[in-house]
Order: structure tokens, then C-alpha cells, then sequence
DNA sequence: GTCTATAAGCGGATAGAC
DNA sequence: GTCTATCCGCTTATAGAC
């Protein structure tokens, strides 16, 4: 008794449906971005589809699942474009720098993210326990990172593998603020480059080069 | 015919209104800390205070004015404490540590200003202006301090001052997201004492220590 | 699959009594 | 200086028609 999942598939039965879903999720990201979570309303999402409030909740029994399925939808994106070898740690140190260079030209998943986090800081937000998960994940997947390049004696001395993994996440958080307030204030990609460059022994050139 | 403003003085006329206003302010910091502006309502400041909505109005006209005086107190409270000599680079970058280390302390303060900045990225909000200019001065603060240092031969070779400013000030705010989430997850005075060590040729001691 | 209607509540702000 | 009363708009969510 195999059951196909009769949501998938571009052009299966529910295909309108599933564009539906997608447009509604575009447009809740544009709106939890702008808004943040708690200010943001269903009904501003629902207008930018073309929906009304209780058409939208027929596709999102919630607000709280609306949310989730913006936050797991983004993750699906990305990790698409973001098909790294793990094992590789200067292909994992690069693709956080590519991250950064990407995210300038899609400033509303930078304001969504840079939102979301500073509002989920309080443990009842509906994306708390997404957000600590996905920091934990950051910062390890980093610390491995150095750690590989540090036993390749590639890593500047006295840089410690975790430390480094925690300030570069941060950089690129603390980067984003200030570049969301006045985008001619700095440039996010020269800043990672050039911090990545006092903790690698340089130069640190692009792995796909080679 | 000088007028003596009468709100002044903790005896003097007035006293009562002062001291209210100071009871709301502390009130709205820690409301707007854990729900940012728009979505902390002057019920729940009003309530903590003892106060109904109307009675809290009489004070500040309205919720903007609300959160500009709050802001406006914080920056004052902070001035008393941060009387460091701007032209000592090194003292300008120890404040910075010392900073990290008292806001540790004090998780609310750290709060409003990780919430309410992620907020203030769309340019509509009330508080948009006064974080563009919070950052320019603190970029300028630190330029000009780490420029001073590499005048002095104390700045690491390939540093510069520009960027180091803009870096530390986003390796602050990044680690204060991370730290809010999860308070074992990192200890920020650590780290900031290891990215400024990074920067300046060890060791670099707190310069009251001599 | 999307709508209208409706419930039930909270939001900021004003007017005027005390 | 603080209150009560009130206005009006916006919020999420449900029920049921089409």
C-alpha cells in the first residue's frame, strides 16, 4: 500500500495549490522581513497574493505555520545552491564568504533572518528553538572547518578553531545591521574577505580556482 | 529673566513627575527590550508602572516619544559611566571591552538594543535615524582610535583602521544575538578580547593597569 | 479553493471628570 | 497627575456559503 504524496510534482493533481503555497510564501517573507514576526500581519500577506485573510488560512491552519514553512522553505533554497564537500574545510570557509556576496543582491532574506533572530531571542517566540538549532549548526559546522584547516597548519597560530567559528558567524550578523541601516556604509563581502584573511595564513584563494 | 526649569533637581518642583517619568522609562526599556517597538504595547509599560494608558500619556504624548526618551536616557546613563579620554586609542578600544564585560550584566539593555536595531533597519521606523547616526559614531570613534594605534606602530601590518572599526563593532552586535539566545553558548568579553588581540600586537594590556 | 460574515480581543489615542 | 469612558481600527481565527 504505497500512497504517492499527491502534493508533489510541478504539474501533478494540486499543482495550483502548491503555486499558490509558493507565492504565499514569497510574500510572507517580504512581510515577516519588513515587519518582523509579531508586527507582521496575515492579512498584509494575504493582500500581496491577492487572497483574503481566511483563503490564506486555508493553506496555513496558522500564523505560527506560516512562519515555519517560510523558515523551512528558505532552508530548502538554500541548500540547494549551497552543495558544499563538508570535508573540504577551505570550500566551507569560501562558501560562507560566497553566502555574503550572494545575500547582498537579496537584501529581504538578509532583513528577514537579521529580524527574525533579534526578535526569537526571547524563548516564547514561535522560531526560538529554530534559531538556536541553526547558530549550533553554524558554529560547528565552522569549527570544524578551522579545526581541519588548523591541522593542515593553514590557520594563523594562536587562533583557536571554535573561537574563530563564533566571530566569523557574528561578523557576518553584525555586518548585516549595519549594511540593512545604510548600504553604502560598508561592503559585507570585503569585510569577510579581509577577516578571513587575519585567520588563514594568506593567501586564502578561492578553492574552485585551483 | 531666567527661568529655572523647574523639572530639575531631585527635590525640587515637580520631583514626582520625575520620578514617574524615571519609573516609565525603566518600564518601556524592558518592554521594548523583549517585544521591540511595534509590537510592545503602552499597556503592558503602563501596567508595570502602576499606571492606566491615559495616565502614562499625560507623560509622553505618545508611543514614538515614548521610545525617544527612552534612548535618550540610555545615552545619558551610558555618558556618565564611559568618560574615557578620546585621545587615547587604546583607552577607546579597552571602554569597548569594558562595555561587552558590564553589558553581560545587564541582559536588558543588551535586549533593546539587539531588538530595536534589527527593527530600525526599515527606514519608516522611529527610531531609524538615531541608529544610523549610533553607528556612524561609533565607526568614527574606532577609526580614529585604531588609527592612532597604527600611527604608534601598534596596529597589526595589513590592518586597517576603517575596516577594523566596522568589524568590531559587528563582531559586538553579532555575538549579542548568539549570547541572548543562548547564554552558555559563548562568553562575549572573551571573544572581544581575542579579536582586539588579533588586531594590535600582543599583549594588549588595559592601559589603567600601568 | 476561496469567499463573506463574524467573533472576540488588543492597539493607540482623545475628552473630560476628579 | 491620574482616572474612566470611549472611539475606531486592526488583529487572528472560525463557521459556513459558494
Amino acid at each position: 500500500m504505497t500512497t504517492t504524496p499527491r502534493t508533489r510534482g510541478p504539474r501533478g493533481p494540486y499543482a495550483k495549490t502548491r503555486a499558490t503555497k509558493l507565492r504565499i510564501l514569497d510574500a510572507a517573507l517580504a512581510v515577516f522581513a519588513e515587519s518582523g514576526f509579531r508586527s507582521g500581519s496575515l492579512r498584509e500577506v494575504a493582500d500581496k497574493v491577492g487572497l483574503s485573510d481566511a483563503g490564506l488560512l486555508h493553506h496555513y491552519p496558522n500564523k505560527a505555520a506560516l512562519l515555519e514553512a517560510v523558515l523551512r522553505h528558505r532552508d530548502d533554497v538554500a541548500l540547494v545552491d549551497f552543495h558544499v564537500d563538508l570535508a573540504d574545510p577551505r570550500a566551507v570557509v569560501q562558501a560562507f564568504v560566497d553566502i555574503t556576496e550572494r545575500n547582498m543582491h537579496q537584501p529581504g532574506v538578509v532583513e528577514l533572518y537579521c529580524t527574525l533572530s533579534a526578535e526569537a531571542t526571547t524563548p516564547d517566540h514561535p522560531a526560538h528553538g529554530y534559531f538556536i538549532e541553526r547558530y549550533d549548526w553554524l558554529r560547528g559546522l565552522l569549527t570544524q572547518a578551522f579545526t581541519g584547516l588548523a591541522e593542515r597548519g593553514e590557520l594563523r597560530d594562536g587562533v583557536d578553531p571554535a573561537s574563530a567559528a563564533v566571530q566569523l558567524v557574528s561578523l557576518l550578523d553584525g555586518l548585516q545591521v549595519q549594511w540593512l541601516l545604510d548600504r553604502t556604509a560598508l561592503d559585507m563581502t570585503a569585510e569577510v574577505k579581509r577577516h578571513v584573511d587575519t585567520l588563514v595564513h594568506a593567501p586564502f584563494v578561492d578553492p574552485r580556482a585551483a
